[in-house]
DNA sequence: AAGCTGACTATGG
DNA sequence: GCCATAGCCAGCT
């Protein structure tokens, strides 16, 4: 496992409960601006990885789930983030930028 | 080795 | 708001 998808997984394991941030935030954060394709390419990763990792609350910068077929079921996203009462129009959440949490702005270098 | 792919994003028409 | 382009770069044919 590379370090770079350890780092990934550490920031995504630091998203709050109801909380949801972006691939292109976790790459900004890792210093990888423009390259959030690496950070969606973890995720598609992290289910091998030995800890868990919330990546159902990882969506793309406009708050849809574009990940939702890699999970279990392609409802299965929907439902972990609607339990932590984010509300869906659609496959897309509700107020957004009020659910957005974003790692370089709330985490400390 | 070369080309394709993708859980992305930004920009422009 | 929808479609096309263009950067992005690790991994897989």
């Amino acid at each position: 496992m590379s370090d770079f998808f350890e780092m990934v997984y550490e920031v995504v394991r630091q998203v709050p409960p109801g909380r949801v941030t972006t691939y292109g935030a976790i790459a900004r954060y890792l210093g990888m601006a423009g390259s959030a394709r690496m950070v969606g390419w973890a995720m598609n990763a992290s289910h091998a990885y030995h800890t868990f990792v919330p990546a159902h609350r990882v969506v793309n910068r406009n708050g849809l789930l574009t990940g939702k077929h890699h999970f279990d079921t392609p409802e299965a996203m929907k439902e972990l983030l609607a339990s932590e009462g984010i509300k869906f129009r659609g496959d897309k959440i509700v107020n957004f930028s009020r659910h957005f949490w974003d790692p370089s702005a709330e985490l400390p270098f």
